[in-house]
DNA sequence: CTGAAAGCGCTTACAG
DNA sequence: CTGAAAGCGCTTACAG
């Protein structure tokens, strides 16, 4: 075993460079309003190369009462391809602007409250609707909170908006300019998705309603080939017969365009079908998937700006619209 | 703007349960050896609970030396399907042990030193080989080091592994066993892949060479449509004609199929073709994709228990073998 | 069974 | 231009 080594400290570089640790710590902050000379400068520079010094965040953060962390807390969702691609450019993105980021679920019945008061970061984001009292304590705190909510916002806060009810009506509205007037809905039964699922749902409803459609008729599926031929089935011999299937997503729509080539039917002709989330493998279905793409990258650096506004204590960027939203046609509609 | 609270403390519970700091941290920590009467517990508690105290990590940390944090440090790789859901199963695995995991990327030139003696964490998880050196200066500042490699471990460390190569072994067996024995290997020619793709290569060569089979040629392949259609059709027209392709994962695979169609040609009558990762998509290509699936909640709970049995002292779990490999065999083969 | 006190490693008024 | 000193909120020998 080998022997445990001290840290090196700020004033082991202090005396290192023969000045004091208000000294170092001048230096390493770059502090304004404090004029030492560059060679002082110089040689603290130095002893803090040589002696392979890193400040403990620890001790700086219990000092300056926060972190240099953001605190992303969102519920036991299942990670899927989009969510994952937005937490890891959000995490890139802040990493280039020196800061942390630490996911944590929120489970059912764990206090977001004590998150935050454990690990004091320099800001919240919580992923989903977050009490007002809540709010107001991390605000107490001294802490940025910013929210990212899955519907248009109902009250101006600092709340980034990943519109899910923007990419159901996106759907109805490519399928009915494709003519298409008695859709259908295909979702996960499996609660674990319904915020998700919900909210797509709502905003076709919405849209139907808008274009004078029908209102969509909503269908748990299972996502497997049986589900899928089963769910199929089911419209083609529904009166009035569906002739198109708005998909939760992707992995929906590809089941889907399975099942109906099993029952010798096809896409978009007996059923038009569209996903979400552009998978990499959406365009090598055949027929290849019409879908929604989701702009992960504007999303993370919204968030991003968000949060590094906020701790600068500039204005928040404007609010991002339904941008990071794509249609992308492709046969199956 | 409200105005800022002040944080209540150890000592704001310790005047209302009407004992001393130390008690309160006692009874917080359990610390052994000491036996506090259920009466005075219950005080504590109670003005833990009334007053909504969540002690400091800043300052736990800055007294015991080291955070509750297991830091993960990773190349700058792009964020695969796999990747992401080990991760995520690893960050649900550790909390519900109490650490918190924390993955930073490690871009070209930036110290591994700097990232762990900044945060204190209990334990480091490299994803990739680390310097014999810079491990010894983590053991020797008391924190928990693990490995995670790519390939079989060279030295009897405390190295998880997640052989890739074992991958490209297990499709060129499978392509075998089929009775093929001209292959081709189809990855991509982005050398942010490299690390990965380069592993699958090996192993799918020394494969075959155990297998006396001819070197699978390897080929760099955009993966579009008329990338796979241009790879397919030297494959088809070269002598010896290649009669089955090892990709390096299901988005090549399946861009691949594609391409086929579009020649006239079809897996796996022209070419057999097999994947890897087993996205949720890639049972609805047509025809489906045979692919390799990765274990990741294996992988991720074989992970949390190596550094939750390190951090305890305990022996190291047995290592995992290819038990989180599983061959999926479906039409494309 | 309980508490006073030291000390972890920083930052920052404050004094010179 | 520079340093001595206080203090952030914990944990833990140590003394009683």
């Amino acid at each position: 075993m080998t022997e445990l080594r001290k840290r090196v400290t700020a004033l082991d570089v202090a005396h290192a460079a023969g000045v004091s640790k208000t000294t170092v710590s001048y230096v390493l902050n770059q502090t304004p309003n404090q004029s030492i000379p560059a060679e002082t400068r110089r040689r603290v520079l130095d002893a803090v190369r040589d002696l392979n010094y890193t400040p403990l965040s620890a001790a700086r953060a219990l000092r300056r009462g926060h972190n240099d962390t953001v605190l992303l807390v969102m519920p036991d969702w299942p990670l899927g391809r989009t969510l994952a691609l937005v937490l890891d450019a959000l995490a890139v993105e802040l990493e280039s602007q020196g800061l942390s980021l630490l996911i944590r679920r929120q489970h059912h019945g764990q206090s977001l409250s004590g998150m935050w008061r454990e690990l004091a970061p320099a800001a919240v984001i919580a992923l989903g609707e977050v009490e007002e009292s809540e709010e107001e304590a991390i605000l107490a705190a001294g802490i940025f909170a910013a929210t990212a909510l899955l519907t248009s916002p109902s009250s101006p806060r600092t709340a980034v908006v990943v519109p899910q009810d923007a990419i159901g009506a996106l759907q109805v509205r490519h399928l009915a300019a494709r003519g298409h007037r008695q859709l259908a809905f295909a979702g996960p039964g499996d609660p674990r998705f319904a915020a998700f699922r919900n909210l797509r749902l709502d905003g076709a409803r919405r849209a139907c309603e808008e274009l004078g459609l029908p209102d969509p008729e909503a269908l748990d599926v299972d996502p497997s080939l049986e589900g899928a031929i089963a769910a199929a089935r089911h419209w083609l011999e529904r009166a009035p017969r569906v002739t198109a299937v708005v998909a939760y997503n992707d992995e929906f729509a590809a089941a889907l365009v399975a099942g109906l080539h099993q029952l010798g039917r096809s896409a978009p002709g007996d059923l038009a079908i569209i996903g979400v989330d552009n998978e990499p493998l959406a365009r090598f279905i055949s027929p290849s998937l019409t879908t929604v793409d989701q702009n992960h990258e504007l999303v993370a650096a919204h968030l991003a700006q968000l949060v590094v506004n906020g701790l600068a204590g500039e204005p928040a960027p404007h609010p991002l619209h339904s941008d990071a939203l794509t249609l992308v046609v492709r046969e199956s509609t």
